[in-house]
DNA sequence: GGGAGGATGGAT
DNA sequence: TCCATCCTCCCA
């Protein structure tokens, strides 16, 4: 199967929830020596899009913390959430303009906290560039989900952000038998 | 320097 | 429903 390797500079777009919809089925590959080799299918994202998104850590200004989602696309933001999961995103847009993707799963792990865990990724994997040359990149490996096998629904433990934004359809969820019907394609 | 709260997940 | 656990940010 053909795969082509994404690069930094594929999420230069402003239209962060529209990425966020299309990661969904692209593969995150993991290459560290720790791991060997782990390549595994989106199949949960969350957009946090832009300084007026009240969700968005970016909303509250440009701190050391946030600096990362302020810089060029394409590089990861990881940071540590309830004292002790790491969250793994995606720096989106271009400079000055703070957005990201968060990875809230793959095939084959449901949960943020867990899927940073299960790989092997921490904030030392805080700013470095997705890049294919790196440990931790994206792949499209021709995977692809029908709109109606994924679901938008608001993000989660975001309700702080006020109801207009902590309800919008910025989650997008790849459903059970969509993941199923991908896993059985991957076995062929 | 202190304190409140958080983009979760596992146990109860 | 509870809470482990600690970083981030605001306020003093």
């Amino acid at each position: 199967m053909s795969s082509k390797l994404l690069q930094p500079t594929d999420f230069a777009s402003t239209d962060t929830v529209s990425l966020a919809r299309e990661l969904v089925g692209k593969h995150l590959v993991c290459s560290y020596p720790k791991n060997k080799r782990i390549a595994q299918v989106i199949t949960e994202t969350e957009a946090y899009d832009g300084p007026e998104d009240l969700a968005c850590h970016a909303s509250k200004g440009r701190t050391a913390r946030t600096e990362v989602m302020f810089g060029p696309p394409g590089h990861w933001y990881v940071y540590l959430v309830y004292g002790m999961h790491e969250m793994l995103n995606l720096v989106t847009g271009p400079v000055d303009y703070p957005a990201a993707i968060l990875i809230r799963a793959t095939s084959e792990i449901s949960g943020p906290g867990r899927l940073s865990k299960r790989l092997g990724i921490d904030r030392r994997f805080n700013g470095r560039p997705a890049a294919p040359t790196t440990e931790l990149h994206l792949e499209d490996r021709g995977t692809s989900f029908a709109d109606h096998e994924i679901e938008a629904t608001p993000r989660i433990g975001i309700d702080y952000a006020g109801p207009d934004w902590s309800q919008r359809p910025y989650r997008f969820v790849a459903k059970k038998a969509a993941i199923e019907r991908v896993a059985a394609d991957a076995n062929r």
